[in-house]
DNA sequence: AAGATTGTTGCTTA
DNA sequence: TTAAGCAACAATCT
């Protein structure tokens, strides 16, 4: 559950750590994490420079000395995880420690061995998230075929686009608020929070969603995107920072995980349901 | 021990 | 063509 926030947190703090730092040498644990494109991943980083690491939409990207990327998608569970030359990640007291603490371990899937000695790892317990090697050319290719939607926290988000965006649409705002080709960054922790915030009960059709409500939503999405990064995400699960540390989030959830527990703000119970395969908590008293 | 969990792709149907 | 719905993917926890 590696959303917007997650991903800038981790791509900011790699950002710190990487810039300017020689790849000495890269090991593929598991194939199927880079595609099974092994000897490529491995022979063409050696001895790359990294140049910065950002973000698009969920994917961390990564550029390099002699115009080649290596940009990927966490998924569910994987993890950039840091360890410069003598430090051994501690963990951040949660159960998932276990996975961060003496890496590299099982769920270590591909390492990069760095020139001044550090360490950085690909972690990812359920192997469903990639990496991949791209040139500038690829990547502008990839990034087009998926047709993302704008990043929420630039001016490309505009109330005009998503007002209109929402029109005819016979969908359940929930699921069209996941949907990455509308507005990219957002999952399904922080559709139901930003849900809660603008009082829209999930199951409304975005077709009937009013102007007014589809203005709290817009404003909703912006406030919780921002706060949450402030808080370095949200650990409901697994997520970690790249030094091993939870992010601190989930002490400001409404709704999210939170199904059959009171409301903060009515008191009465809160909902849990079911919309495309993903669960979803709301209040059915505050929204409407 | 079965069911829940979750981001995205790709298939099916309309 | 596009929209909507949903199975599948993997591993772990409850």
């Amino acid at each position: 559950m590696p959303e917007l926030p997650e991903v800038e947190t981790v791509v900011s703090e790699l950002n710190k750590v990487l810039a300017n730092k020689k790849i000495k040498a890269v090991k593929v644990l598991t194939p199927k994490t880079v595609d099974f494109f092994v000897a490529k991943f491995q022979g063409q980083l050696k001895n790359k420079t990294i140049k910065k690491v950002y973000r698009r939409a969920k994917m961390p990207i990564i550029s390099l000395s002699g115009g080649l990327f290596v940009a990927g998608h966490l998924k569910m569970t994987g993890q950039f995880l840091y360890q410069s030359k003598n430090k051994k990640l501690t963990g951040g007291g949660h159960p998932e420690d276990a996975y961060i603490k003496n890496i590299p371990n099982k769920h270590t899937r591909v390492i990069f061995d760095l020139a001044d000695g550090s360490n950085l790892y690909f972690n990812d317990i359920r192997k469903f998230g990639w990496l991949k090697l791209f040139t500038k050319k690829e990547l502008e290719n990839y990034l087009e075929k998926m047709h993302y939607g704008p990043e929420p926290l630039t001016k490309d988000f505009t109330l005009e686009y998503f007002i209109e965006k929402l029109i005819n649409r016979n969908v359940p705002i929930k699921t069209l608020l996941l949907d990455q080709k509308l507005v990219v960054g957002i999952g399904n922790i922080y559709a139901a929070e930003i849900l809660f915030r603008a009082k829209v009960k999930p199951t409304k059709k975005a077709k009937n969603i009013t102007k007014a409500e589809a203005q709290k939503i817009y404003q909703s999405t912006i406030f919780i995107l921002k706060q949450a990064i402030k808080y370095k995400g949200t650990t409901s699960d697994n997520f970690a920072d790249i030094f091993g540390k939870s992010g601190n989030y989930i002490k400001k959830l409404k709704v999210y995980g939170r199904g059959d527990q009171k409301c903060f703000t009515c008191k009465n119970n809160l909902k849990k349901i079911t919309q495309g395969q993903r669960s979803t908590v709301y209040c059915p008293v505050c929204q409407k």
